[in-house]
DNA sequence: TCTATTTAAGACAAAAAGGTCTTTTATTCT
DNA sequence: AGAATAAAAGACCTTTTTGTCTTAAATAGA
């Protein structure tokens, strides 16, 4: 459903947001072993996210990226609109340029419960919830090393 | 969502069920100026369907794609897996492999009931549920000509 | 100040999705 | 049988997404 892109920005703030602070940096190696995911594509994800100020980074020994207390009160949609935007809640499931409530096609009413309600969870869900989940075993993200 | 195959199949067949029979077969020519598609990459998808018995087809003079009254109890899900299959309706909101009822990941409460409520909607949705909302005015369809 | 280290930036490559074109095959009609 | 027509099949091209590699810029520490 999210890009790759999406998935990988995702799964990093939360490991970030767990693992790192303004004095812990991590190095993109580090980040991506752990991840399982390819470094230099990575690296660009993340160099976006730095851009939009979801994470932050610095240069030369002792750099790496980090997040901030901040960080934790990040939603989920906030991590995929700074990805990909959110056009994928807005545009129509058949792929329709004129479907409204006006004009609504075939599956709008099923859709929109669906797509809406996904915008709600994601929007209500910030980093610092996704790190409660994981902590108190409600929730889980299976890794390579199992680093979160 | 749905990738630009799966929508132009989802149009095409609804297309067909309202404009087609078996003695009123129409050219894929006629089809892809009606719904504003590519015409050959529409050529390919509509192949596809009738491969998999959603549609029908015949060559030749007075040949072209046609729909036949079992069409009409086909679900708009069994489109979607003729086309892309269903690891949308399977897979982790996350991406994650390892993401289950006994391993959830973050969002998986949320994401599964509204995947699984949009899969249930796109089951019992037929072809000839969308033909009557559309012909009810429940329901629209913009095309390039208003053919639908 | 020099070197090592790490992110930033952007060119480049590979893969997948979307789209086009040509040739073949089947069918109808004369 | 022969000509015309339409789908079938597959080669090919384009665009987008994903992924890699190289060079530049910044920073810490000797």
């Amino acid at each position: 459903m999210f890009s790759k892109s999406t998935e990988y920005a995702l799964r990093a703030v939360v490991y970030l947001a767990k693992n790192s602070s303004e004095e812990e940096r991590i190095g993109i190696k580090t980040i991506a072993r752990d991840l399982g995911f390819p470094e230099s594509y990575l690296g660009k994800v993340l160099q976006h996210l730095v851009r939009k100020n979801i994470i932050f980074s610095s240069k030369g020994p002792t750099g790496g990226f980090y997040a901030i207390p901040e960080t934790l009160n990040i939603s989920l949609l906030d991590i995929i609109d700074a990805n990909e935007g959110l056009s994928f809640f807005k545009r129509c499931g058949l792929g329709l340029v004129e479907c409204d409530d006006e004009k609504p096609c075939p599956i709008h009413d099923e859709y929109h419960v669906f797509r809406d309600g996904l915008y709600k969870s994601l929007s209500e869900k910030k980093v610092k919830d996704v790190l409660e989940d994981l902590e108190s075993g409600i929730a889980f993200i299976s890794f390579n090393e199992g680093v979160i």
